[in-house]
DNA sequence: GGAGCTGGTTTGAACGTTCAAAGCGCTTAT
DNA sequence: ATAAGCGCTTTGAACGTTCAAACCAGCTCC
């Protein structure tokens, strides 16, 4: 039992429209539908507003108008020894999209001993948000399906099934790396690997897939190995063997620029030479790589673009209820820099 | 103007209150103030709540009640070149700690145009959260200062001036620092450098301190140099220089590890092995440096007993109405690795 | 045997807003 | 002259919950 601290109350429309003379219902369409009033009580009743600091109570206007202006967004439970490094740019560039329409991003979890659509469910139910914004996407996602069913309104950065909502967002991992591919060929490499973690996060497959299509579609030999997690030494003394094999690979894509750095390492200590002996490419860019000698040709990923149309879609579901007729792929932004070779 | 969809109502406590035969007042509660019922009661009610998926409408229960269990957090404007890679980390375990206290966090920005204070106002005035979480708290922080003279609840991660509430938490980066000094006087080096960057944290300045309180107490030449941002080509350039020059240090603390990814490079650049020729330290312990070789020693910050501990102190306010009498230091988290040196 | 307590439950009001409908003064059409 | 329409404003009700107070039956007390 915890004591609650009795709250002082603030200035409510009643307090305002006593000020300026005038009915409540003038004050809150002062506020939410200005062409109605004569723009001489607009003026004058906008004044008071001001000068009293009203702002309407967000509990009542939501419990009377039945939105929130709230999207929640499960946040994907990280690894503490390895947080997503995007993460923080992700989160800035949705809350500026979705600040810019009025919006707020409530940050939610399932509680222990709660599944993920438990938690989908008690904010449906409690009514707390409009929406809900998803990321990690997996191929048949519970919380997809789930908010399918429900038909609540939801956008997903990746990819969701056919016969599911097409309000997601996704960036074209396949074409990228199919470019990366390319860029690599046309440096004459025919050797060429691609290193993939199985740490289980779905985009990688569409990396490794893009990998595949690329050496069919230029002829190369093309050959792929991965390790289970995401330990650096794990990632160095894989690379290190497949450097030091048969059929060393002359070009390594990584599908992360955290798998590169193992990749700089482990060439580092066979003596190898990035963009000379070795080509390298990856994907993310991560600032850190900003570092690496020689710099390291990757693929951004265009978080503001992505959190734009993601929040945009999804303002579309809540306020129109007009639900995409098909996904969005954007591309990712190549960034190439000394790694592949002259 | 935008149409809004209709938003079609749950099942509410009237419902709940008819089918189990009961008053609207019982189920509340039974939800609330279990303890009020019999036994008896109570079973039968709770049977027929979970029946009907029964969720209080968090709106209503909030305008009647004054509380919204929602927590703000204003998120620092991140350099999108450079995103705080520590963000995720913290959201994470801040997120975590609060949804076990039953409240979810809200991520707030001023709009454009908009102060900070104003944003908090507006927040405030229409009482859409409970508390304030701040971080990246200035020496006097306008928020920190606003936000007392409202005498609204809010948590710092970072020290408040002494006339202001003491609900912050801190890493004591002072000693953290002296203990890394510590370790380098013990393995014999007497010129000791302090690499900074001038681009505006905080908590940088403490560290500085930190160190030449270090060099001081053991009796070494200290020297702090810096660089006005993050770059990297500029970490690298100013450290060469250093290395170069006269007075050459045999050790460097550096003020985060991404400046020691800087100092990696340039000593690399010079012929020097670090842990050999260069003993090398710093702060924040990202994950990326586990790829570094030799392994960097470094300070962890201890984010999980930060949040726990912002979060604790802010429902203390909240709930309790009681202000902690005096700010909380953590101890950082000392990582000896290699690059120190045997 | 009526007053007072106690555990359990119900009742009426209130939280602050917006919706839907009605009202009002004035102009225009019939 | 009356009705209809228009622009602006007010009125009454409702959103779904919790608070404060009232109620009620069963007991104890002297």
């Amino acid at each position: 039992m915890t004591a609650r601290r009795p709250r002082e109350r603030g200035v409510t429309i009643e307090d305002v429209a006593r000020a300026a003379g005038v009915s409540r219902q003038t004050i809150s369409n002062a506020l939410n539908a200005p062409h109605r009033l004569k723009a001489e009580t607009l003026e004058r009743v906008s004044a008071v507003i001001d000068k009293l600091g009203y702002r309407p109570d967000q509990s009542a206007r939501s419990l009377k108008s039945g939105t929130r202006r709230i999207i929640a967004y499960p946040t994907p439970v990280d690894d503490p020894a390895n947080p997503n490094p995007l993460m923080g740019g992700f989160l800035e560039a949705v809350v500026a999209a979705s600040g810019e329409a009025g919006y707020r991003i409530l940050l939610v979890r399932p509680r222990p001993g709660q599944s993920q659509e438990q938690a989908l469910d008690e904010l449906i139910a409690a009514r707390t948000v409009d929406g809900f914004l998803l990321s990690d996407i997996l191929r048949d996602d519970p919380r997809v399906a789930h908010l399918t069913s429900t038909g609540f309104p939801f956008a997903a950065f990746g990819r969701t099934l056919p016969d599911q909502p097409q309000s997601w967002v996704d960036v074209d991992s396949v074409q990228a790396v199919i470019d990366l591919v390319g860029l690599v060929a046309a440096r004459g490499h025919r050797q060429v690997a691609f290193l993939a973690s199985t740490s289980g996060q779905p985009w990688m497959d569409d990396r490794r897939d893009g990998f595949l299509a690329g050496v069919r579609r230029h002829g190369l030999a093309g050959q792929v190995y991965s390790v289970p997690g995401d330990d650096p030494g794990e990632i160095v003394t894989a690379t290190r063997d497949r450097l030091a094999g048969r059929n060393r690979p002359t070009a390594i894509i990584a599908g992360g620029d955290w798998l590169a750095l193992g990749v700089y390492t482990a060439a580092r200590a066979q003596g190898l030479e990035i963009g000379r002996d070795l080509a390298v490419a990856a994907f993310d860019d991560l600032p850190i790589t900003a570092f690496l000698q020689p710099a390291l040709t990757t693929v951004r990923l265009p978080l503001r673009r992505i959190a734009e149309a993601l929040i945009g879609r999804l303002l579309q579901i809540i306020e129109d209820g007009v639900t995409p007729q098909a996904g969005l792929m954007l591309p990712g932004e190549l960034v190439i820099r000394p790694s592949l070779g002259p």
